[in-house]
DNA sequence: TGTACATCAGTGAACGCGCGTTCACTGATGTAC
DNA sequence: TGTACATCAGTGAACGCGCGTTCACTGATGTAC
């Protein structure tokens, strides 16, 4: 975060400084509490002490925003991922290392979405394509997107013999099925509820069900 | 639907009739084609040739509306399931009934989201927690509701030997994932451009993952 | 069987809400000579 | 180094939008005697 930059109190220049950057990360704290429709832009210029219309300065619209956050979203989750990955995978090699990575994948995606809830919405919870465009925005420090680190994982998984090649297209779908129903369903379904320790079992048991499944 | 009362043109007497079914009925039209934000009061009321607040005669406010649509959505859905179970189970017997159990509920849940699109999202596509309260009102002919027919299929499957008894609780849960996720991606997420047939041959595979997985 | 009256289910008019967005503007900045 | 002027990044005021919801009302229905 920069200080002088998204500020609440008024500026004493006229000129903001950065006012685009301060409107993304306004508008990623609003996401953040209150996933993709609190991104509001009056709110966010509120935020950064400048008149509504000023925003359009920098955006075209309110969507052009929000799209920036997604990004931003998806590319916190790239990291979160990339991270997990090297602590899952430390002191193993072969198939073992190659379990670990499929693993650490889901565990980032859902313990993203247990811990950063509204950013999660904002990233999938609504309609949008976000994956499959290459776009270094949503990456992670490898470049690669959530999307594209689990298809790595599931190319090793297949160079360490632990998945048939034939078995192989689109099996991102399915391990992205499972994960991400879960996490919806923990998010905003039926499964709100439940005490934090239950879900954890499930979400380890969700997990070895895809290992075993695909 | 009623002839003389879901009307759109203006009525002769000046009582509704059955202003509650007529707006209920709009609702589930409205949900039917836009989902859950489609379900507007005052639409529903102009649907039913009748003043905005005369809604408020027969319920307290948007959201009990929105809540008894949502309880027909999940009771369709539960027909779907209790007639596609009859649909495999047919000539089957003992492990493979149990097998077809499992298997009719999820492709009916499937079938749903990719048919139903705006009722699935009005039923699930929002904070809620529809699935363990016991509602008739959300069930189907057996009496149970979705969540329940699948906890019987479940059931079964342990009977059947094909389930171990500790991996039974919460079972449910890691199956709905899958099924529930997948529908997700394909009605909202990346999946949605993906040509039908594909779909389905994902649909087929993660079905398989599932049964395998458990 | 007829009338008086309470109850019910609609009407009519109006609110405030906060949003996204457009318009014509002005203060500040940076560049050419 | 100083000045003129174009460009840029903000301001100020206002819109329409459609919604959910409240208020005081009136026409129709059904019930008690």
């Amino acid at each position: 975060m920069m200080d002088a930059t998204n500020q609440l109190r008024p500026r004493r220049t006229y000129h903001h400084g950065d006012l685009r950057q301060a409107l993304l990360e306004a508008g990623i704290a609003l996401a953040r509490v209150g996933g993709p429709e609190a991104v509001v832009l009056r709110e966010a210029t509120r935020r950064a002490s400048v008149v509504p219309n000023a925003a359009y300065r920098h955006f075209v619209n309110r969507d052009a925003l929000l799209q920036e956050v997604r990004a931003a979203a998806l590319s916190m989750l790239a990291l979160a991922m990339e991270k997990e990955l090297i602590r899952q995978r430390r002191r193993k090699q072969g198939k073992d290392a190659a379990r670990a990575s499929l693993r650490a994948i889901g565990i980032a995606y859902l313990r993203f979405a247990r811990t950063e809830p509204g950013l999660f919405r904002t990233a999938f919870g609504f309609p949008g394509n976000p994956e499959t465009t290459t776009q270094p925005a949503m990456a992670g420090k490898s470049g690669l997107n959530p999307f594209q680190l689990l298809s790595t994982a599931l190319d090793e998984l297949v160079q360490a013999g632990l998945l048939p090649v034939e078995q192989r297209p689109d099996a991102e779908y399915l391990a992205w099925s499972a994960v991400h129903g879960l996490a919806m369903l923990v998010l905003e379904g039926p499964l709100r509820r439940l005490p934090r320790a239950q879900v954890r079992r499930i979400e380890q048991r969700l997990l070895i069900m895809v290992e075993q499944g695909l």
